[in-house]
DNA sequence: TATTTTACTTTACACCGTTAAGTAAATTAT
DNA sequence: ATAATTTACTTAACGGTGTAAAGTAAAATA
């Protein structure tokens, strides 16, 4: 069954082609400006050969967006490391922002623009990836209320906070809505806001005096 | 010269209307699905007559995110007459929320999409529209600073802080991205989150302990 | 050797934003 | 009153898009 193998593999291997090539302008041109016919022509194969290994250009897309969170997850998983769970909350949020900052187009796909989603929609599927990082997300907060961190709040809406709240700073970085801020402020904004996420996050878990 | 005034207000109603289709069409099924043809059909005019009122696709779009903030003005305005600025300014972000919530498309055009911002860059122009209801918001923090909240804190930061938080909720919601959150949190979630945020800043601007 | 399957291409459809050239009516100039 | 020009619009066209249907040559199987 060699020769069946090659074939598997070689198909496999053109799906890899066409993500990789497809991740290349992406990342060169923004994800928008890509289209079927560019992958096709840098893979050299024609367009229509690509929906033999995807169903859709926003399939895809979807496969990239899946890439961005294998990355994602790497900005992470150090912070397993960090004994201390409020330790580590602040990590992530700090991880999460470096992420974003140093994977821009791969950010706005996975949590900015629809096309992976639609993917999703498509045949109503779950979002794995997602629920995965919130996952993580969300242990961190469980293990700081364990240990007395954040008393009495619920913990899916806090660790919905914490992540909304980088998600702010790094989506009006990465959709260019910062112009607003003076140019002495403009030079890391996302992370003197992050520090200042931080001190808020400080602040929450200190019972409130009075 | 009642000819020439009548020719001028026919071009102005011709540019309204075209403006008043492109939002009925782009609330209706979405912003990136209304194209210059559909807009050009529903005033039974040719497509081409558009770029006689506006320079481009994105044009038509930097507009009617002008109208967006006009409409968000209309949330803000009654909140000026909250003296305490605190509760202003929470009160600012709860009108912000809701706004989004009810506007969703809007609030897509004004804070999400890039379409706008293109127009801006195009002849490299200013954002006046953010810029003006940053200003809202910015005043709004200086007073509190100046009534002894948020001591130590930059004005700057912390207004752009305040903005992302709650831009984090509205754009997590508007893209698609809550499905991680259970059943029983969904509900609401956007405003569970924000009294969450709000209880943030009610601790962000006691002194700390010890 | 004949048949079927595989992997791909060609062609085509129905859209898109946008530009250039054309046109009929209204206005202005002579 | 007639000719020239401007105005407000349309038609045609360019070069792009995603995607489906039909065709094809080679390989695998019968």
């Amino acid at each position: 069954m060699t020769i069946a193998n090659r074939k598997e593999r070689q198909k496999e291997e053109l799906r890899s082609k066409i993500l990789e090539v497809a991740k290349e302008l992406f990342i060169e041109r923004g994800f928008e400006e890509t289209s079927i016919r560019n992958i096709a022509e840098r893979i050299e194969y024609s367009p229509t050969t690509i929906y033999l290994y995807f169903k859709d250009k926003d399939d895809i897309f979807y496969a990239l967006h899946q890439e961005g969170f294998i990355l994602l997850n790497q900005y992470f998983r150090v912070l397993q490391n960090v004994e201390d769970p409020f330790e580590r909350l602040k990590a992530i949020n700090r991880a999460y922002i470096d992420f974003a900052l140093e994977n821009r187009e791969f950010y706005d796909l996975m949590f900015i623009s629809r096309s992976p989603m639609n993917a999703l929609n498509r045949d109503d599927e779950k979002w794995e990836e997602g629920n995965k990082a919130f996952g993580a997300l969300f242990g961190t907060v469980n293990e700081c209320i364990q240990k007395g961190y954040f008393k009495g709040m619920d913990p899916e809406i806090l660790s919905f906070t914490c992540w909304s709240m980088v998600h702010g700073i790094c989506a009006l970085e990465v959709r260019g809505r910062c112009s607003v801020i003076s140019e002495a402020n403009l030079e890391n904004l996302s992370h003197k806001s992050a520090a200042m996420v931080i001190e808020m996050l400080d602040r929450m878990h200190l019972d409130r005096p009075q």
